[in-house]
DNA sequence: AACCTCTACGGACACGTGTCCGCGTCAAGT
DNA sequence: ACTTGACGCGGACACGTGTCCGTAGAGGTT
């Protein structure tokens, strides 16, 4: 008796024509049941809609694709998933995203492998492809290149300077200009910097705004600012900044202030000097980048620079979202982010 | 003249049929090369891999997946994006994946979104589904049956006991063990709980490994372990082990060794303890869990428990990869993690 | 010149879906 | 009883792909 156990072991449904067979219509009219098209009776309506979330069916999103509804998808490029920054603005996105109803196919670009990433974005036939992170320059030059010419929008967040690329990136210098402007106002006239490396610099960067901010303010910048970068031993970043703060510490004409690179380099520097008997702001004062959490919870707690994440990923997604579906753009679209100045216990007047 | 620009103008190449008149091939010719089928002149092969590498077409995936080849994806399901114990996972996880041809559709499953998520992963038809994190027992237990129901092999990361369902979890109570026999050794007897709560207690969680390690000693666990939970404020973690320290620390008959849930309690718990003028690990020690970075650059580093969390995900991934394309097991595969104790400077002797 | 082998061609079908369209059915209105 | 309208049915096609198969042309051998 083949019905009598069709009520507890009910066969998977793998298609439309499996599902109406399953309920007892056509399958040209459950197809219209869930595409909403009008000139169906009500109770036929409910009657699909019961069956539906009684067996959970879900129409072949290949097949619906492959018709020609829009995929609603997007990729995104991870540089990697190891830092908080990155993977904060990877689950914001994401969240944006899908409250706009799209998906997010998620990869990790590994050197070498970005041409196999975005084939596969351009195979699963997504909407738009985001990276995050930087980059190698003429690696991810090639891959926009690469997507402009299968005519699929992109956007870069965080890697400024690029050809021919939609970006938008944090404006590091303007972090910096404020970084130092907090500095100078509590009396501190030269600089130590950490884990940042003088050298030349492009629009945004950290050392423009360095520059700029000091000539602001009648200083000149290779007078008052001292780098230790020729310690290249740099495993991690806290480590790191450990070292270079046992290297000032030992110097008699330190500076009063250090910049730190990021938080965990300038947390790192904190212990350095701590270890070297010096206290932090009395002694000295200390900034960091980022605005992490492990911020607050160090002590002394860390003066630090917040990233805005919540306004860069509504920038961007609104740079993405207003390209979809549309002939691609001929110039590229570039927004920069302002960053934010966050107080905590490291800065404190100069001696 | 067409050809002309037919050279730097080259249209979009949107299926095997445009591509193959691009080459100048028979559609079956090009499909062959790309399925690497026999019967081929090499030179035809070459000519067709370097209009392939040229252009950068692509096949439709959907196409392909609807002709019945393998979507070589699986779904990945967080609780969310939060903290870095789940993130480590993730990456893991994806990287693991990727490197046996797997991709990653990734979503977040906000409570109620569940639905959503696990349809939308069926409909993209992937070939197995993992959930990482806590979620709500009867939500997941529900998408787990569908998932059944729907022949989709499925494994839950990190949230232990659940019915019918395949998991891989963390031993919490091996953990535990490990850290009351640190301090039990450095001559412990009397332990506070931070963030942990007494009550009922499933196979494999802290508590349980607390009570049989102090059993296993002849120690009483309602005698010798304190817990002041009683202050539901718990905005973060970090802040409320703070605050939990500071009422132990007002306390006159306080324990000697403090048990943490998780490391931004017990880093929360070490500052509180300093700024009520107390030593550690001079005064008293204190215990995390996970391990994460931060333990290394606090002043004390901190003693924790590590999660080991690639053998978590090398078993994860074994559990998925060894379902793939079978039929659906019956009896549900449940694996455990040991986690591994992680010295640092927070523990020392009791006075 | 006749024959054979190698290889590309191109028609055909299937996969699961959305959509169009003509046809049948059934109930309500006249 | 007849008309009418509402509504479900089912055949057909297209989307892009993989694969089978019969055919044809090119090139080499006898």
């Amino acid at each position: 008796m083949p019905p009598s156990n069709k009520a507890n072991v009910s066969p998977v449904l793998r298609s439309t024509a499996d599902f109406a067979r399953h309920v007892g219509l056509a399958r040209t009219t459950v197809s219209r049941v869930l595409n909403g098209q009008p000139g169906l009776k009500q109770k036929t309506i409910d009657r699909v809609q019961r069956a539906l979330s009684e067996t959970g069916f879900t129409p072949n999103a290949h097949a619906v694709h492959l018709k020609g509804k829009r995929t609603s998808t997007i990729g995104i490029c991870m540089e990697d998933l190891a830092t908080p920054p990155v993977v904060q603005k990877l689950a914001t996105l994401q969240r944006v995203m899908r409250a706009r109803g799209l998906s997010s196919l998620i990869e990790v670009f590994n050197p070498g492998s970005g041409r196999d990433v975005v084939r596969h974005f351009l195979s699963m036939r997504v909407e738009a492809v985001v990276f995050i992170g930087h980059f190698l320059r003429e690696e991810i030059e090639a891959r926009i290149a690469e997507l402009i010419a299968h005519g699929t929008p992109h956007l870069v967040i965080d890697h400024f300077g690029l050809k021919n690329a939609n970006t938008v990136s944090l404006d590091r210098g303007a972090g910096m200009e404020a970084v130092i402007e907090h500095l100078f106002d509590l009396g501190h006239r030269r600089f130590g910097l950490l884990g940042i490396s003088k050298g030349p610099a492009s629009k945004i960067d950290r050392l423009s705004g360095l520059h700029s901010a000091l000539r602001a303010r009648k200083l000149d910048f290779d007078a008052c600012t001292i780098s230790l970068d020729h310690l290249h031993e740099r495993q991690n970043d806290f480590e790191y900044g450990r070292k270079l703060a046992g290297s000032f510490a030992a110097q008699p004409d330190r500076p009063s202030a250090f910049v730190g690179l990021n938080d965990a380099i300038a947390i790192g520097a904190v212990r350095g000097f701590q270890d070297a008997g010096l206290k932090v702001p009395r002694d000295l004062s200390i900034t960091g980048f980022n605005n992490q959490e492990i911020c607050h919870m160090t002590s002394p707690t860390l003066t630090t620079v917040d990233q805005n994440i919540d306004t860069t990923i509504a920038a961007a997604a609104e740079v993405v979202l207003e390209q979809l579906g549309k002939p691609l753009r001929l110039k590229p679209i570039i927004k920069t982010i302002t960053p934010q100045l966050v107080l905590g216990e490291s800065t404190g007047p100069a001696r």
